[in-house]
DNA sequence: ATGAAAGCGCTAACAT
DNA sequence: ATGTTAGCGCTTTCAT
């Protein structure tokens, strides 16, 4: 069997080239019979159009690509970004995409990849997940004029993102354990090269202000979302005897968790816990863990729907949406609400 | 700035297009000073060929697909599939090809995205990961003529597989159980839909039988791969009285842990556990698990590097590996061999 | 060693 | 409503 082309199509079905293309297209101004019969052939046939040529004659590649430049640690040692390809490929098959994978394993690849993905023209626009602060892709690919959607918020006007509420959500998770009496409440960053990790701190610092209490940096530890540097974290933060904590991802939590175990502390008794993410081990922890919940992918797949929506419309005004969390309470803090 | 095409680039370089071209891809029969002269410009100008137009031109788009066949579910309750993209990047990084992604979240896209997948030309050949025993997937892509490398071992001799030794390494933690003198010993089966499941269940079974025991089908329990399902699975198993149970994942084996110890039993003291993968929480479970490992970021580069010499030298004839496991030994079982 | 020229399979004006 | 035609940017004979 020779190769399936439009020119085949169009011969099997006695009519010109671009009607079929016209039929493929699902543009206006074909007859219904033709229509018709031209659908007929390419049931029968199981013609597909060829995307390279579609994309070096046209304009659109219907590509779009998911850009990494985390380097590859987390992408095992926690669910975020299983869940945001998830939520990625969702939306890519629904609205008939293909999703091409940029993954960054080192600065290496970042710089041997960058270039090849915006002049590439492989793909039609990109969704980029896992930059730092000041990460020197985002103003190379503002300049490139390629579009493209970030995942986490960004200063420069310019850029469209779709963002996780992370200072709101932080701070509800730091005035609920205000609310319900702790005084002490000690803090466990994640990795401050993040934007996510910096707001997450900053709701923590805003609800302790909010309230009237002083933020004590003694009591604000640095991890690197890890479960080893939650494990860390907490063993400082014990000897600060602090009466609760804020720990800004499930995955550190479960090593604070680990930490306070093995030195006899039991929780919420000793020491009260909120976190963030709810990822599934969250419930299965122990005690089961009261933590802001983010829509992960539903993340992606918002992504996908506003860059598609900046490919068909332009990128002016850039899109800036902010999803919200939910505080999830289970046991890890002792009330029930207050 | 206009469009960097082959043609900027020769007139540039005061060359034909041609010999622009047999620079690019490195061809011989080009003079040294020329190519130094070309490679100066392109080096100037940051030229990237369009990469639609040589996958129209030549035979070769540089891009491979990755399947993953799999239900979203474990995507992210197990880091299987991230460490397997983890593997497929880094090769196709190092490579220098382009990977596209294609995630089945349901039949619908299966039956939606193969014909595209297979007729597209999108891709030069696949990575097929997922796919249960009799996938009707499998057939399908070898009626295609599409070059591919299955991860998984298949029982047709026309396809290339990468798989782990499953069969060995199971029968190796038994084996090891055995030694250490347990005598009724249980088993926590994954989904048996898929390959390697089986596999690890026929390993288990073997180790029995080798060493004069016989298989008691009460002793296993099936599960899917899920930390729940272990749970479960662990509790039918505690009113069988096993003094050890293999089970096959970690994940499982975490949830048969919590059962465990929601029942007072101690491990290993009253049941000794070994499992199967060695993700990063087992070291850190209470106790650590002994378990099997497998290089499941090997298998992935290994996939890529099998599909790429496919795509050189034919794909006579198939290429069939089996990458070996290794017990690690932690305290799960008690004992520290013998 | 280099250049000229013919496509690859499609889209998108432009005709009719 | 349909057909004709000219590319899209490259690879690849075939000349020279």
């Amino acid at each position: 069997m020779s190769k399936l082309t439009l020119e085949k199509i169009a011969e099997l079905s006695g009519v010109s080239r671009s009607t079929v293309s016209r039929v493929v297209r699902n543009h206006e101004s074909v007859s219904p019979n033709v229509r018709k019969r031209v659908l007929g052939v390419i049931e029968e046939t199981g013609y597909q159009p060829n995307a390279a040529a579609r994309s070096l004659a046209g304009q659109r590649a219907n590509v779009i690509g998911l850009v990494i430049a985390e380097p590859a640690q987390s992408l095992f040692t926690d669910p975020y970004f299983p869940l945001l390809i998830q939520g990625v490929t969702q939306a890519t098959n629904d609205y008939d995409q293909t999703l091409t994978l940029f993954l960054f394993h080192n600065h290496s690849d970042e710089e041997k990849l960058s270039p090849r993905i915006i002049r590439n023209q492989l793909v039609d626009g990109l969704i980029v997940s896992g930059t730092h602060v000041d990460d020197p892709l985002v103003p190379q690919l503002i300049e490139s004029n390629i579009p493209f959607v970030l995942v986490g918020r960004h200063e420069d006007p310019r850029v469209s993102f779709i963002d996780v509420d992370n200072v709101t959500g932080a701070q509800s998770a730091v005035n609920y354990l205000i609310r319900l009496g702790y005084k002490r409440i000690g803090a466990i960053a994640g990795d401050l090269k993040n934007r996510g990790a910096i707001d997450r701190l900053d709701g923590y610092k805003r609800a302790l202000r909010s309230r009237g209490h002083r933020v004590d940096e003694t009591l604000i530890i640095n991890g690197d979302y890890t479960e080893f540097s939650g494990f860390q974290a907490m063993n400082q933060l014990i000897e600060q005897e602090v009466d609760a904590v804020f720990v800004s991802s499930d995955g550190m939590a479960l090593g604070a968790l680990r930490a306070l175990s093995e030195n006899g502390c039991s929780v919420p008794h000793d020491i009260a816990m909120v976190s963030f993410d709810d990822i599934p081990a969250a419930m299965h922890a122990k005690p089961p863990l009261t933590t802001v919940r983010q829509a992960v992918r539903r993340t992606g797949a918002m992504a996908v729907e506003t860059l598609l929506d900046i490919l068909e419309s332009g990128a002016t005004p850039p899109r800036r949406l902010a999803l919200p969390t939910e505080l999830i309470v289970r046991s890890s803090c002792g009330g029930t609400g207050g």
